[in-house]
DNA sequence: AAGGCTAATTGAATAGCATTCGATATTGTC
DNA sequence: GACAATATCGAATGCTATTCAATTAGCCTT
């Protein structure tokens, strides 16, 4: 029975091995040549085996493809996730901070991979891309605003999704600016104030009164003031009173 | 030299409307199947015309559906002018308001073939996208934002394209959210709610102090309380003076 | 360790599709 | 009406994902 296990147990290390070889092999060549570009024979024989074989690892390119997004989006998630972790700030603000500066960094480097997980959807009516990596991906921002919601330093009434969407689209259509003009004015966008504003963004738009530092939101700056005229006449009356 | 030029016209009219029969087709082939599932040769017959012909109008299937593609976001740049042109408020934000529920909605309405835009581009890399349509498109937000700035309703120190890609990249996410949703738990997310967070960012963002009337703000609901406790100091000292 | 059974691997054959091209039809000119 | 130029056609071509019959490697039994 142990003999039965362990070779059994070798050889499926080996299939595996295998997977992850035409896997990377799948990879460079998507990338560099995107969908369409990529030729089996050339993943193929990146993989050193037979064109063949990988169907028997995956029914079709599409699949295939699939396979190799799955693997990307989970890899962003555990490095989202260690972002998180690794962390020293514990308000909400500074983590958000982190977050957006290597969600906007990600984007801008694996552009064309993220392009191909939307690309892919459409292609073949009967393929169509599971969206669960996507939603396991985003789950590292629902944790971490409901994480600010619970502590106070966010509005209760925001809305996740809506804050969400806020987020990642933000930061996905800056991206896509920041790489239109590199490459159009040779006057590359900085990413920083892109993160910032998002930052700023969500203080002034979704910060809860008490943890928000909102210094230049113009109808507190206006409210206060009136507060500070008032306070004055106060003084006046009660330094009358003596 | 009138009889040349009539006859031309008339060939060159006739030109013209067998190509807009192609594009025609082509759209209708396009948004049914997607790009790879789409078949040159029934866009031919849907065209009424031969396979072969196409080619003497369009390099290619990519090529064609660029000039598709081109026709489409052409058709929405006049679209959204149209409803800039149309609306009846004057104030910055009833008019963001107004373009944001038209673009939301036409990005719904819309989604395959928004998608395929920005699959197309990746997809042989010979041909990518001109993303020209694209910048003629959002330039309606341009105008409209810069107008707000000089009429002192946003702050001076906001950043176009910073607002731009939040007002589209968040419209979009959203836009995709919606739409997981509405056939993943059949609870369809409104579009309205969309529209007012994106008007009601803006105004706490990008707004100027003077114009900005956050009702519902966290902050302001704090002074207010802090003027409530001042108000009722007062109301004591005044008492008390009799 | 040999033999047999199962599963994995191979690459040549198949099939689907965009694109080409020589032949044919249409249009415009005199 | 005939000639030139232009537009149209769809069968032939070429390229590539996918299949499949033949071959090989792995594993178990005796």
């Amino acid at each position: 029975m142990a003999s039965k296990a362990l070779p059994s147990e070798t050889q499926r290390a080996k299939l595996e091995r295998k997977e992850r070889v035409i896997l990377e092999a799948a990879r460079t060549i998507f990338v560099d040549h995107g969908f369409d570009g990529a030729r089996m024979q050339e993943i193929a024989r990146r993989a050193g085996i037979g064109e063949g074989t990988i169907y028997s690892y995956y029914d079709s390119k599409a699949e295939l493809m699939l396979a190799v997004l799955q693997r990307f989006w989970d890899g962003l998630t555990l490095e989202a996730e260690g972002v998180m972790a690794s962390v020293q700030v514990t308000d909400f603000f500074g983590r958000l901070e982190a977050l957006a500066r290597y969600h906007l960094n990600t984007v801008i480097v694996n552009a064309d991979f993220i392009n191909l997980t939307f690309a892919l959807r459409r292609n073949n009516s009967e393929v169509i891309v599971s969206r669960d990596h996507l939603r396991h991906y985003v789950a590292v921002f629902d944790r971490l605003f409901l994480r600010g919601q619970d502590r106070g330093e966010l509005r209760t009434d925001a809305v996740l999704w809506q804050a969400r969407d806020i987020f990642y689209g933000g930061l996905e259509y800056s991206a896509r600016s920041i790489e239109m003009t590199i490459d159009a004015d040779r006057t590359a966008r900085e990413q920083e104030p892109v993160v910032h504003q998002m930052v700023g963004l969500f203080r002034s738009h979704f910060g809860a009164a008490q943890g928000a530092l909102v210094g230049d939101d113009p109808s507190v700056a206006q409210l206060s003031s009136k507060l500070d005229r008032l306070s004055e006449k106060f003084d006046a009356l009660a330094k009358r009173l003596g």
